[in-house]
DNA sequence: AACTTTGTCAACCGCCTACGT
DNA sequence: TACGTAGGCGGTTGACAAAGT
């Protein structure tokens, strides 16, 4: 009772990994792979759940894990994508190589629990909703209400209306080059791959990358919008007409000043279409 | 030095979804 | 369709260490 569904067997190990546990699961792991974790415990000499041998691979002895202190990179990185996606940490995870959903849900509670207790103190943001569970400034852009589907367009169309969604990625925002058209392929791609598949697990996420002349935004988002509307899957084709729009509109501006998250899924939660600007980054609005 | 409080973080729990039967 | 299982996820716990008294 009270033992987890996959940890029924009698004598399961429980509590902290030995070394020798450590060995054993990776020795294994390092020949075999890892198809079936369930039969993982059993084929490596553990009296662990599949379960648990799972966790230990992926938060502790999986090669291509980081370890020690969170960069300044990375700290803005979370902070900014907290204020986005929320509590979300596998997703946040996904960005930041190397780093687990748990350490980052571990920064993320110790570090609310020093600013709840020393509210204010060395506080240097300028928007005062932040001190409550920290998100990123809010600002409404009500002209870029741009989704004109109905709530129940929303359920019966797979795909939502695209917007751009530059995800950053596994790489840092520094390693976004908007000299060089690779990086932008690549998001494109990304783009085209999330729609066909995946987009339902994203569509929260969305980022404007560029320097925030409103007017612009909007002709740039609007055409391809209502284009790309609930007509399914976009193609490479398509991306490859988004990605020349936006190389020419980025030739035309004369700086760039940081990315944007954009949360266009915001407001259907509610039940009332709108989108909203969530954070920038490094840039301040 | 002894004890208490606080912080860190690995690991567990239970829920959820996907998938197979 | 209903059920069972595996794995992914976020919330939470608790062991241990460090800091404070």
């Amino acid at each position: 009772m009270g033992h987890h569904s996959c940890c029924n067997q009698q004598k399961v190990k429980r509590g902290l990994w030995s070394p020798e546990e450590d060995e054993k699961l990776v020795r294994y792991i390092t020949t075999y792979g890892y198809g079936c974790w369930s039969e993982v415990p059993q084929k490596a000499g553990l009296q662990r759940c599949g379960k648990s041998c799972r966790l230990r691979w992926i938060n502790y002895l999986r090669p291509d894990i980081r370890r020690g202190r969170f960069t300044p990179e990375e700290e803005k990185m979370i902070i900014n994508l907290h204020g986005a996606v929320g509590n979300r940490w596998a997703h946040i995870a996904s960005h930041l190589p190397g780093r687990t959903d748990n350490e980052i849900k571990n920064y993320w509670n110790s570090w609310i629990k020093k600013k709840i207790r020393k509210p204010s103190s060395n506080n240097t943001r300028t928007n005062p909703n932040q001190d409550s569970h920290f998100t990123t400034p809010q600002i409404q852009f009500p002209y870029l209400n741009i989704s004109t589907k109905s709530p129940a367009q929303d359920t019966l169309l797979p795909l939502k209306p695209t917007t751009f969604m530059f995800d950053i990625g596994p790489t840092t925002a520094e390693a976004i080059d908007l000299t060089n058209n690779t990086r932008i392929d690549h998001i494109l791609h990304e783009n085209a791959l999330l729609n066909q598949e995946n987009w339902h697990h994203h569509h929260q996420q969305e980022m404007l990358q560029f320097t925030p002349l409103m007017e612009n935004l909007e002709n740039l988002m609007l055409p391809i919008d209502v284009q790309n509307s609930g007509t399914g899957p976009i193609s490479e084709a398509d991306c490859l007409q988004q990605r020349n729009e936006m190389n020419e509109w980025i030739e035309a501006q004369n700086s760039f000043s940081g990315y944007f998250l954009w949360d266009q899924a915001q407001g259907n939660i509610g039940g009332e279409e709108s989108s909203s600007l969530l954070a920038s980054y490094p840039s301040s609005l």
